[in-house]
Order: C-alpha cells, then structure tokens, then sequence
DNA sequence: TTATACTATTGACAAACATCGATTTGACAA
DNA sequence: TTGTCAAATCGATGTTTGTCAATAGTATAA
C-alpha cells in the first residue's frame, strides 16, 4: 500500500485497456472491463429503475401478486398517462410483466430479472 | 388464479395505500410499499448506475485494486472534466470513494455499497 | 517563487426525460 | 350499434442530464 503511494508518485499511472469483443448482458460488474453494448443494456435497466415514481410502483406490485393500472394512480399521486408511460418503461426493462384481461391491465413482477439485476451488482 | 380473473373483471380493483412513516434505506423491494423519501435516495443510486460511461467507469475500477483519474479519459474516451463529474456522481451515490496523493486522485470500489445495492432487488 | 501537471468547477448547449391535457384505441354493456 | 370505461398515444412544456471548452484550484518540481 505504501510502496503503491510510492510508486504512483513516481511513474505515471497506465492507461487501462478495454476489449470490446464481449458478448452477453448481466456478467458481474467486475468479471472483466464492461464492452459499450453491455453497458448500454444493463444501463437502461438501471434507468428503469433511477425513477422515484417507478421503484413505488415496483414496490407496490411487488408487495401484491397482481396489480392493476387502474391501482397505481391513487397511491402514486400520478395521472393515467403517466402512470402508462411508467407501466411501459418497467416492462421494457423486464421488471415486469403485463396481462390485459377485460378493460384492465394487470401487472406482475419478473422475479427472475431482479436477481439478474441484483448479481450484477453481488462480485 | 381463474378465481382471480373472475373477479377482476367483475368488481374495480382497489387502490392500495401507503405508510409514508417508513425509515431508512435499502429495504428489500417487497417488503413493504416504498415511501417517498426512500424511494428518492434509492433512486439516487440506481440513477448513478444508469449511464453507460459510469457503468463501464466502475468495471474499470472494480477490475483493479485502484484507478487513477487520469487513467480513465483514455478508455472511456471522455474529456477530463466529464471524467470528473462522473467520478463525483459514482461518489455521491457512494460506490467508489477517492484519494487524493500527490497530484493524483485514486478510486476505489465500496464493495459494501454494492452489495447493499444488490439486496435492494433479491427478495 | 515560478513553472508544470492533474483535478475540480463554471458556463453553455443539446438531448433525454417526467408530466399532464387532449385524443385515440380497444373492450365490454345496453 | 351506440355508449361507456380503461389504457395507450400524441403534443407540449419545464426540468434534468451528459458533454466539453475555458478557467480556477492545488500539489509537485525546478
């Protein structure tokens, strides 16, 4: 630790490397330096998450087996566009999932992709 | 689940409500309906993990022990003041924490955080 | 002290985003 | 078919965000 301080203060530090050959989503974060695709991929998942609006909303669906659209605007405090425009940036980024059954749309968790999510970030 | 559907589409979905006393951060998602405050820190972090740049900035990071500032503009192939706001957002949210020696400023991975992090999404 | 080198801050700008009112679409009910 | 209701889409608007050139701050070297 000392001989690093040591060290840095002496030579330049060296420029790292990226190999931008890697394939797949969802490697643990420090497996290997993270390829722009990957990055952009698992970034959009995070976007999805990066919103106060929508973790409640996550949080509210989770917390029961199935919501329905209808469900989300009281407790959010939010308008029916909105509350839609939310529903769709979750499912795009597979954290949920979407059944229309008669005039209403209920939705459900992706358990599966959360810990997908989650091992990301577990080294 | 028939039962479920049956009844949905007879009687309106009710709209769920939500304890806005709830403390701290980093619950698990389902545990219980989210409240404001910390779905607004959650989002925080998970905002700082939304973009492309940090995302692969922290994999640079994570793949070594430390990681000057300046070894990161090459890579990532960013402007030295982008890099530094990047850095000071990743901090914020508390994922890498900096030290400054000499005319150097090294990174290096919170791995607690991270972990913190992950939980917030495995049931 | 003066010069040099790395980092942080400022200011500006374009792109992305959250939000809502108005409208359209799709499904049931009369 | 016509009316009604829930969700999706559209259009507009204010805000946030990523980016960089220019500048300021800070630590070493001469």
């Amino acid at each position: 630790m000392f001989v690093n301080s040591i060290m840095n203060a002496v030579s330049h530090p060296k420029t790292i490397t990226v190999d931008e050959n890697v394939v797949s989503c969802c490697s643990p974060l420090t497996a290997i330096a993270m390829s722009e695709v990957e990055a952009g991929d698992i970034a959009q998942i995070f976007g999805a998450l990066s919103d106060p609006v929508r973790l409640r909303m996550l949080s509210l669906v989770a917390a029961e087996n199935e919501v329905c659209s209808c469900a989300l605007e009281e407790p959010l405090g939010k308008s029916q566009p909105t509350i839609s425009h939310h529903t769709r940036i979750l499912a795009e980024a597979g954290l949920i999932i979407g059944e229309k059954r008669g005039r209403w749309m209920w939705w459900r968790i992706v358990p599966e992709r959360l810990e997908e999510v989650s091992r990301i970030l577990s080294s």
